[in-house]
DNA sequence: GCTATGATTGAAACACGTTCTAGATTCGGA
DNA sequence: TCCGAATCTAGAACGTGTTTCAATCATAGC
């Protein structure tokens, strides 16, 4: 299975490629979208501006991997452990739950990291469907409960897809300001009862 | 009721602004995202750069307006017919089978309005919610059937809301280029099963 | 009609994403 | 070890969104 970091190239390339996406992410930490400006992350990776444009031929195609490696992050530690509740309800609403808290803490990278995502058009394609799969296998593992998945059927499939659509549809609330946090997590759960009863 | 078009300013202002929002369409339409470009708005629309931003402050918010003067048309146009259909989740599928034919009719355009409508960031707030308030009004409409309007009740919106929500993120994969016209159909015909039943 | 005030114009200038170029540097293979 | 190809660097340059400014125009109130 070959599901996890296979990055090509020299070692000197993963570390430059590291580099690339350390600064990216400290910025929009820092700043938000408009904080990842590709002169300031070839500067703060210690890369030329062509290096840059070399390893990702866009900013977009480079926040969204960016994004991509978070997912990757928080989807192995889920997988990890069992998700706490009962019902799939509470599961799901957990592993949500705690996904929103965590982003709330870091609302700039958020914003930029959801923007790009947003604002990808098809050549991002590669990197979008990396970060659904991701998602979706969170959510999965969430309505399971266990750590060993059971097969999901088509109907979970479904439910998991229309959560992963609300969830980001809540998300561009929040970061365009017009919905709180709490609404995020309000939306989700009535969106998760309708869905799994 | 002071719902639909009222714009201030004098009838010559009035005239600028029914300019630029063409202009920018027809560009949208012919072009994407990427056509419309405020120079070539600011000529197509006989009008000095210096104006059109003064019309609107930004690229996005023009085409976030224009989205909304479009979804104005089709939400009073949608509101004057009884919508087809035995039941409500034949009727919302009308509704949205309708309009994505309408929208993949004009991908451009539409690729144009949805890539500004996602990229929006707060200062967007205003306009994306009058878009928001259309969409949920032309669905509500749908659920009801009748031209009586009723008052929806309290899981009425939540589904009116995900259903929206499902919507726009199929409408982004298609924009992106990583789903078909029909998987936008197909996927919004699953979730309003799994929703109105 | 006249004037003050704001709107419009035309054009320059700036910011940042992106591209391009010419010269180093690195690295794998003979 | 040396060569050629690929990669990297520094920096200039370009395109488009946005800002700015001086000059002109339109209009409401006198």
């Amino acid at each position: 299975m070959t599901s996890t970091t296979e990055t090509p190239g020299s070692n000197a390339q993963r570390e430059r490629r590291r580099r690339i996406l350390d600064a990216t992410i400290a910025l929009a930490d820092s700043g938000g979208y408009d904080a990842v400006q590709m002169r300031a992350v070839a500067d703060n990776a210690d890369v030329a501006l062509g290096t840059l444009y070399r390893y990702f031929p866009s900013k977009i195609h480079l926040l969204v991997t960016a994004l991509g490696r978070e997912f990757e992050r928080a989807e192995a530690q889920s997988r990890t452990r069992v998700v706490p509740g009962d019902t799939a309800h509470q599961r799901v609403m957990h592993v949500l739950g705690v996904t929103t808290t965590a982003l709330q803490k870091q609302p700039e990278l958020t914003e930029a990291l959801t923007r790009a995502f947003m604002f990808a058009d098809a050549s991002v394609a590669e990197e979008i469907h990396v970060v659904g799969v991701k998602l979706t296998a969170m959510i999965t593992h969430a309505i399971d409960g266990t750590d060993e998945a059971r097969e999901p059927t088509d109907e979970d499939m479904a439910i998991v897809r229309v959560i992963g659509d609300v969830w980001l549809s809540a998300l561009m609330g929040w970061v365009t300001g017009r919905t709180s946090a709490d609404d995020v997590t309000k939306s989700m759960d009535v969106a998760v009862k309708l869905l799994l009863r």
